[in-house]
DNA sequence: GTGCTTGCAAACGTTTTGCAGACTC
DNA sequence: GAGTCTGCAAAACGTTTGCAAGCAC
């Protein structure tokens, strides 16, 4: 997998080099939500050198290839993941907490911005914010 | 309006200023969405001397008591309108094209989320992106 | 006069950029 | 060797903060 995405990049007349290397293999090992400055850290566990930068640099570009999408999940760094695993969230302003919201949830919210306004949402961009259970009491 | 705000302030413990007057004007005055930057400038037309960093103290001052809220239309400066004027943004990543959405477009997601994860959404504090009916061409 | 509010300058956290050298192909 | 990618330092961006002076009450 981390392969096909290298191979994605050379045909697109890009390099494969140690940082683009190191960062998917972080983007693949967990299928969590990071940020920019925790991959880095991740990758620089194996390659110190490798600067936040950098980090920036090739999440772009594996945006731009739609290999990655990043959400923001509040005020704060953006989160980044494989597009693959793609999803909505519900975020709590109060105690942070975040919840991953199936596609589906969204399909309502869909089919009217499209019916009345020609819209098309994509809810993985931006969190839905809120109030969770416990602090909605 | 603007009196009845700065009457509240003034009940608890606040103190009436220029830049406060200034600010709930602007304000008023249009009920459109604004940065801290547009209103900063807007104030200033009138008020030289108020600072940008005064008008960022008393939106968050407004914002405890409930007179405004923020949001977040996508990348970039959060926009600041009159609580009572609340509703929901659809903003094409394309061409940055906003439109209000009324509450009601998202009752179903707000009636869904709270049966599968007991979480109240606040459809208002982030916009929901996408492509808007030009772009999704 | 008490103490809230302001202007200013400086810091903040996140992200972007310019550049010269290093590396991939 | 051509041209992409990198590290570094510095800037950009929106926003927040510390402080001493200024103003509302």
């Amino acid at each position: 997998m981390v392969e096909d995405v290298l191979g994605l990049l050379r045909a697109g007349g890009g390099r494969v080099t140690t940082a683009r290397r190191q960062l998917l293999e972080a983007l693949f090992a967990s299928p969590g939500h990071r940020t920019a400055e925790e991959l880095a850290a991740e990758v620089q566990a194996r390659a110190p050198d490798i600067h936040l930068s950098t980090i920036y640099r090739n999440l772009d570009e594996l945006e731009r290839l739609g290999v990655i999408v990043h959400t923001h999940l509040g005020h704060g760094p953006a989160a980044y993941h494989l597009a693959t695993s793609a999803h909505g969230h519900l975020v709590c302003e109060r105690c942070g907490l975040t919840l991953e919201a199936p596609q589906e949830l969204f399909r309502s919210l869909s089919r009217v911005a499209e019916n009345r306004f020609g819209f098309q949402i994509d809810p993985r961009h931006f969190a839905v914010l809120g109030r969770c259970s416990a602090c909605s009491r």
